[in-house]
DNA sequence: GTGCGCATGTAACTCGTTACATGATTAG
DNA sequence: CTAATCATGTAACGAGTTACATGCGCAC
């Protein structure tokens, strides 16, 4: 017999899940880890964090032991219907994103900028988007098995922080790429947006 | 003698400034453009829409005549001072967004998943961004005097249009080359990342 | 013994969404 | 005349942030 239960979780829900599923964990440590690796997709702080334990944990997906001995700390594990519910929500389509994206909007309104401000600005940028990419880069590293190829198995955890790794870089690269194109645009440099450089950027990416 | 105010404008108002600064638009108006071509990295309802008007007037940074003859409709226009403040926020630095990336979060637990969902689930998001990808570039396209060259100068609206075009553009595109790298992956296959393939990518970007 | 990092909790506020509500104009 | 679109407004709710608050354990 199998009970049909209705469980509504956040999407902050299944972030904490994700964590869990690797190892168990108390509140403070996964406020340490929405704030980084997983805090470069996803963040939270701890005023969200602990009612949200409390919650998974009355619909059962997590389960929290007495307090360590002696410690006011209190681990967290996963339960089976915690995976459960986690792979039932890693398949289903996201919802859209609410697009909010200020230096976007800046951008449209760059007309009305002066130019020296608008190179500052972009430049900046620039600089910022660069110290995101090396660090990505870094942390692939420690990853990667030889140049390209993850030291992990599809099925194994290190695989997830492997792919999102890679995308990140993939836009980043794009990102400093834009940042170029226009700081050229501003200097009255009128180079080629990048992808419009080279034809065949992304065709051959799944055929070698 | 200057007076100075000081001001606190949310981010929807200077959306609504960076509108209003092209043309006077009403309520409505600026409902519809914060879906399109706006709404692709900033959104917001009418029940936002309107209070902030109001807010922005009683700022005088917008000026509203009496509603058009017979009409309901309430035009806005920008004034001197609006135009001000939206150029002093262009050149502010960013706030630094707080990420919310569902999907890769999604991924983060990819080695939770069963392949065949995790297929079926990278397959549809590589569709819908395929689909976002030739909306992007159909509408550079009508902003295009020539392959890869703007029609607008520095200073005229459409090149806000089109540099974030450009964006849109760059990044649409590293994501269909992380999808299809990820499909691989799911597959068996084991190809490099797109950003391995060439070590050249980026380089030229500013020294064609 | 004191200050810092661990560890948890809660209240007030803000921004944004959904839903409810109304009325005018226009196309069929 | 009637339905769709234009046009505006507000209330209720939800998710997330900042700020306030407490207490333990350990290193100096």
């Amino acid at each position: 017999m199998r009970r049909v239960t209705i469980v509504a979780v956040h999407t902050l829900g299944f972030a904490i899940l994700g964590l869990l599923a690797r190892q168990p964990l108390s509140g403070y440590d996964i406020a340490l880890k929405l704030r980084r690796p997983i805090g470069f997709y996803w963040t939270a702080r701890h005023s969200q964090i602990y009612p949200e334990l409390r919650r998974l944990s009355r619909e059962g997906l997590v389960t929290s032991g007495k307090p360590e001995a002696g410690r006011r700390r209190r681990a967290y594990t996963i339960t089976r219907s915690g995976r459960t519910e986690l792979r039932r929500w890693l398949s289903k389509p996201p919802a859209r994103p609410e697009p909010r994206d200020e230096v976007m909007l800046k951008t449209y309104s760059i007309w009305m900028a002066r130019p020296e401000s608008a190179l500052a600005f972009y430049r900046q940028l620039q600089g910022a988007h660069s110290l995101r990419l090396s660090e990505y880069k870094a942390m692939l590293e420690t990853l990667e098995l030889d140049t390209g190829k993850p030291r992990a198995g599809l099925d194994e955890p290190d695989f997830g922080n492997y792919a999102t790794l890679v995308l990140g870089i993939g836009y980043e690269q794009a990102y400093l790429d834009w940042c170029r194109w226009l700081i050229d645009q501003l200097k009255g440099r009128r180079s080629l947006p990048a992808s419009k450089r080279s034809s065949q950027r992304g065709k051959k990416a799944s055929k070698p």
